[in-house]
DNA sequence: CCAATTACTTATCATATGTAAAGTAATTTC
DNA sequence: GAAATTACTTTACATATGATAAGTAATTGG
């Protein structure tokens, strides 16, 4: 059916999978005859801004921003990390052309699911939606909670509460796309990190 | 099976389900039978803050909002309108007690429909799980759409971006929750509607 | 319909964050 | 490994927004 090769390869995927809802084996089976890996050098763009997303990715390995430029200025809308899904979702789930890019800040390798496919899928595997309902489901949360952080909490009050909950993020991220990220210019984060 | 009378209660329901994805008719009936209508007067809460939201709410009339407390300060998440589901995803997708309430604004009629039943139906209707996938996508593209704004937006930008989308939401609601809603003080608002 | 409350505006002052520029440190490239 | 580029910090100044307070307008409740 598969070899050893590439069902190791996957293994990230599948893994992470469990842990969100089991799927058939029918249903995994059908998964990773669309998915494929593919490895990008830290700084390259994964997808560039104008296209539309029909891709949906897993870091296997490595980090990406999403990202998009305001008035020349580039603005780091979110990180993803090792054992995540991206796509832009505005892209994604509208069919518009996205605005934003997606780019790899390490070396990365990526597992990407065509979207097109998947969604095709849905129709025979039931399970299948309900996982990526799912996944869905928590990056809604996710977002919810980022609205919160920056309607009405000051820089260091949201630069404080990444580190709480992504302390590793410093150690990964350049600066200025974490200021970008927290709605501040990196000039601001510097202020906030020499203790203020 | 149904009455003339239940079923036009819920028609606008059923009308906007088949705008977003159109569900066959035993999966209506299901959905149907876990629904029920609610009247409440403007200015009394829909649900507390501290319970764990079990219900996901369809405006029928009227408009809500998601708040919440922050250091004392009301703090408006967001508004709901006609033809609008409304839920605390941080607490329906995570099963957590939320911090938020919600609230009428106006009289306002809402078809509640009971979480715990629904997704039991997913098992059974697959339409309808692919209903609600849906609609969770369209709710984080507006999440997510609303994070850019919030980023790297100024408050007037931001007063502007939400007239030109929504003029008739300043008809409807009181200008404090607005400013809250774009993260600034009913005071701000006051200054950049005074033609800043 | 009047009194009381709530909503909104205006003014003043304080402060966080932005902008620009220059300096230092770290990375990259050849 | 030196030069060039990029990343980060610091400083000085400008500005948008917050906080407080007081005034006006609109709503609500008896």
């Amino acid at each position: 059916m598969f070899q050893t090769g590439y069902l190791k390869k996957v293994q990230t995927l599948l893994n992470q999978i469990k842990v969100i809802h089991p799927i058939s084996s029918s249903a995994e089976k059908a998964l990773l005859e669309i998915c494929c890996e593919i490895q990008f050098h830290k700084g390259t763009n994964v997808q560039l801004i104008g296209h539309t997303c029909k891709t949906i990715y897993f870091v296997k390995k490595g980090c990406v921003r999403i990202y998009y430029f305001k008035e020349d200025i580039d603005i780091t809308e979110s990180f993803e990390f090792e054992n995540s899904f991206v796509a832009r979702a505005e892209s994604l789930f509208t069919g518009k052309p996205s605005l934003k890019a997606i780019q790899a800040i390490e070396d990365t390798t990526l597992i990407a699911i065509d979207s097109n496919l998947l969604f095709k899928l849905f129709d025979t595997h039931h399970d299948l939606e309900r996982l990526f309902r799912k996944i869905i489901e928590a990056s809604y949360v996710n977002t919810v909670n980022r609205i919160e952080s920056l309607q009405f909490n000051t820089a260091d009050e949201r630069y404080i509460h990444l580190l709480k909950d992504h302390k590793d993020i410093l150690k990964r991220i350049p600066l200025k796309f974490i200021a970008s990220y927290l709605g501040i210019t990196p000039v601001s984060l510097s202020r906030i990190r020499a203790h203020k």
